[in-house]
DNA sequence: ATGTTGACCTTGG
DNA sequence: CCCAAGGCCAACA
């Protein structure tokens, strides 16, 4: 798989988050690991700062919920406008974590 | 080829 | 909460 490829389908898998969830770096890196023979959380959030502007990049967090550095206000008001829970300024990600199988990242 | 850096992750002080 | 260490992968000096 090429780097354009890979950096498709990362873009891809972030349009489908559903409204008021949320994924983390490292769960797109696993659910695309298969089929791109790479698994890096950096490099998912490398392309997200390159060319995440055309997708719904405020539904993608770290691990520990924090949003993106320099975009935090933006995100934090775009994703309580979708009712996502927050705890402070962080996602309670427990609660808003999706996975392409429609499960939770907790549980 | 080596070294550094980055919208990361996990574990452990 | 902050920091350090070891992994991860690609881009760049």
């Amino acid at each position: 798989m090429t780097p354009e490829e890979y950096v498709e389908a990362v873009l891809t898998l972030v349009e489908s988050i559903p409204e008021g969830r949320v994924m983390s770096y490292g769960a797109i890196a696993d659910a695309l690991a298969e089929r791109s023979g790479r698994n890096s959380p950096r490099q998912v959030g490398t392309i997200m700062a390159r060319h995440g502007g055309g997708v719904p990049w405020h539904r993608v967090v770290n691990s520990a919920g924090r949003l993106p550095p320099g975009h935090e206000r933006e995100a934090r008001a775009r994703l309580l406008s979708e009712g996502v829970p927050l705890r402070g300024d962080r996602v309670r990600i427990d609660e808003a974590g999706w996975t392409p199988d429609g499960e939770r990242t907790g549980e």
